[in-house]
DNA sequence: ATGCCTCACAGCGTGAGA
C-alpha cells in the first residue's frame, strides 16, 4: 500500500505534471494540498483523468486559495471535510479532507502558514493546530497525517536554521503545537528512515535554490505506531521537483507492507533473551 | 544539466507563499 502527500501549488497548472506522476508512481493513496480550486472546478478537470486511473477522490476547496484532496484506488469511504472545532480566518477555510482508504484513516492537512510570527495569521496556525490535534486524538493508532505541516520539525529539518531566526515555520511554539500533535503516538516515517540525512520537501523557487539543495522539510507523514511500523520505504521524491513547470514542493512517498493477519512472533528477542555468544552466529557483530 | 519564482485574480499590478 503506496501513500504519497504533495502541495501541487495549483492543482490546474499541476495538471499534466500530477496525471504523470501518478501513472508513474502509482500511489494507492495520495493527499493534494494546495489545489486553489473550487469542488466544481477539480471534478470538471480531474473527474475524467482521475477515474481513468482508477482513482476515486474527495475534494474540499475554495475559490484561488487552499483546497486539499484525498485519491485513493482502493476504497473511498467515510469522507469528512474539515475538522471538529477547526478555527476559520475568520471563516473556514479549505485545509482539512480525510477519507477512510483500505482501513485507515487518512487525512490530506494544508496546516495554516503563519505568515510572521506576530501576525493573526500566526495565532491562526497555533490554534489550528491545537483544535487538529482534539479532532483526529479518537482516529489514532490507525491514522495517516498526511500533507503540509508549514513546520520545519527540528533544526536538521531547515537548510539553514540562522536563517529562519525570527521567521515561521522553526519556532518554539509551532514545534510545541507539531509535538504535542505526535504525542498522540505518531511517527515521523521519513525521519525515522533517515535519521541522520539532509531530506527536504520544499524549495523556494527563487535564486535556484532547489539546485543548491537549500530547502525545508515541511511535508511529513505522521502514521500511528502500528502503521508507521509496517513501513518499508519512507521518501521525498526530488525526481518531481525537477524540470520544467515543477511545484515548489516534492511529493513524500511511504510504503506500507500488509498488515499481518494474526500473530507473527515478536520482532526483536524480549529483554529476557540471553544474547548469543559473540562470533556464535553467522551475523557480524555489531562494534562498539 | 536539477538551473536562478510562481500562482490567482484582476485586468498589465498586487498579495501570498515560506
Amino acid at each position: 500500500m503506496r501513500i504519497a502527500t504533495w502541495n501541487v501549488n495549483s492543482a490546474r497548472q499541476r495538471s499534466p505534471r500530477l496525471l504523470a506522476w501518478l501513472e508513474q508512481r502509482r500511489p494507492d493513496v495520495v493527499c493534494l494540498q494546495e489545489t486553489k480550486l473550487t469542488d466544481e472546478a477539480f471534478a470538471e478537470l480531474f473527474d475524467g483523468p482521475l477515474g481513468e486511473l482508477g482513482y476515486a477522490h474527495a475534494h474540499a476547496g475554495q475559490s484561488a486559495w487552499n483546497g486539499v484532496a484525498v485519491l485513493s484506488r482502493i476504497g473511498l469511504e467515510d469522507v469528512r471535510t474539515g475538522f471538529t472545532d477547526a478555527p476559520g480566518f475568520p471563516d473556514p477555510e479549505a485545509r482539512a479532507v480525510s477519507a477512510v482508504c483500505g482501513g485507515v484513516r487518512v487525512h490530506s492537512l494544508y496546516v495554516p502558514n503563519g505568515r510572521t510570527p506576530e501576525s493573526d495569521h500566526y495565532t491562526y496556525k497555533l490554534a489550528w493546530l491545537a483544535a487538529l490535534r482534539d479532532a483526529v486524538a479518537a482516529d489514532v493508532p490507525d491514522v495517516l497525517l498526511c500533507g503540509d505541516f508549514n513546520i520545519a520539525p527540528t533544526d536538521a529539518d531547515v537548510f539553514d536554521p540562522a536563517a529562519y531566526v525570527g521567521h515561521t515555520h522553526v519556532t518554539p511554539p509551532e514545534r510545541a503545537a507539531l509535538a504535542a500533535l505526535m504525542d498522540l503516538g505518531l511517527v515521523d516515517v521519513v525521519r525515522e528512515r533517515w535519521p541522520e540525512d539532509t531530506v527536504y520537501s520544499y524549495w523556494d523557487y527563487r535564486a535556484g535554490m532547489f539546485h543548491k539543495n537549500l530547502g525545508m522539510r515541511i511535508d511529513l507523514i505522521l502514521a500511528g505506531a502500528p502503521l508507521a511500523a509496517r513501513a518499508k520505504a519512507a521518501w521525498i521524491d526530488r525526481e518531481a521537483r525537477k524540470g520544467k513547470g515543477p511545484s515548489d514542493h516534492a511529493p513524500v512517498i511511504v510504503d506500507l507492507d500488509r498488515a499481518p493477519d494474526g500473530d507473527i512472533g515478536p520482532m526483536i528477542p524480549p529483554p529476557s533473551a540471553k544474547p548469543p555468544k559473540p562470533g556464535s552466529g553467522r551475523l557480524p557483530q555489531p562494534t562498539p
